[in-house]
DNA sequence: GTCTATACTACGATAGAC
DNA sequence: GTCTATCGTAGTATAGAC
């Protein structure tokens, strides 16, 4: 029941927001009564800051092999790094096309706007293993930008992905598509990786 | 009267939701009673959809300039396209980064999530405008590239300066900054120039 | 462990005084 | 136009039955 909870949980805060989700609903939803929130969570917080835990805990396992395929082995050339860093911008973004990454998306980007102490629990538990592995390969990619502008870079392309989740209301109506079909997740992937090689691939020895 | 609420409308529905905030606090930040929302608005809807309006009026007009540059002569050379774009991705993450877009954005990036009948006019009213500045632009700077993938290329690109604010919590984490300062804003604003000229740099005479 | 019953609070809508 | 008063509804929390 814990678990049914937290699923349906996702869904209601994701949606309505805090404020907004009605702890007998996500009951109802489980064929349960809302004081069964009460006995496994403590509350309405109590469910919220787990929900947070959850998403982040399937966040992780969502990339574990992601990052684990970019970290195993050294990386020995510019275009190693950059390689690498198209396959995992490439994960990301099929993550933030998917169907999955809608649910968990709802709830985190709300809390990117209004961060509360759910976001430091999804931020450290799935985020920072991809920025800790993300940085130093910009830093192999291009080795002639300071830290700080390796990681305004790392951002700006990952945000490319984040965009495709976060303003995907745009983006379907730019593309003039109802709902995205997969040769439109397709072409986006690829425009992607062809943004990242561009980026990545200039530097002072082909823009002095 | 109407203004105010409409101000006071803006912060509580993007920090709380639709269903979180309260039209009795709304009323109350503005020194009235919950009864002018309906006296004004006829309700907490016709509240929120004026609420859209607002902003788009808004965003609408902070952006009037930077459309109405890029738009006033005709482009000459793929060069010039580029820095037409990289001067309006500029002013949008300018907007972006600003106290006044941190309000409309709550608002916006919620109704991204489950876009209603308020998205229609927040994206007819401000965003398509930009939208139909943007793609020719793009279409002038790659022509090698299909109308779709010009599509798809201009949202990426935009997507970046939208991850400035849509993220803002990742990246100051990324950045290790409790809070963005101007010099950090300036150092991200240029690599989104840098980065916007790389992408619509590259092309089929220079990556066959 | 889970549900029922209940207490309490706060919401939005509305009618009517000013 | 704006406010007060009031209504019905819906929220959370809690205690106690099973």
């Amino acid at each position: 029941m814990r678990e049914a909870l937290l699923e349906s949980a996702i869904d209601h805060f994701g949606r309505c927001g805090f404020e907004g989700a009605a702890t007998r609903a996500i009951a109802a939803d489980c064929g349960t009564a809302m004081s069964s929130i009460t006995y496994h969570f403590g509350g309405k917080e109590g469910l919220y800051l787990a929900v947070a835990e959850h998403i982040a805990a399937q966040l992780a396992e969502h990339h574990r092999d992601a990052l684990e395929a970019i970290a195993v082995t050294p990386v020995k050339t510019r275009e190693d790094a950059i390689e690498r860093l198209v396959a995992v911008l490439d994960a990301l973004a099929a993550t933030m096309l998917g169907a999955k990454a809608a649910r968990w998306a709802r709830f985190i980007i709300r809390e990117q706007q209004e961060p509360t102490e759910a976001f430091d629990r999804i931020y450290s538990i799935a985020m920072r293993p991809m920025t800790e592995a993300f940085i130093p390969l910009i830093a192999a990619a291009r080795p002639d930008l300071s830290d700080r502008e390796q990681r305004a870079s790392g951002f700006l392309l990952f945000g490319q992905a984040l965009a495709l989740r976060a303003g995907r209301a745009s983006l379907c109506r730019v593309l003039g598509l109802e709902h995205l079909d997969a040769e439109a997740e397709l072409l986006l992937r690829r425009r992607l990786a062809t943004h990242t090689r561009a980026i990545l691939s200039a530097g002072p020895e082909t823009l002095p």
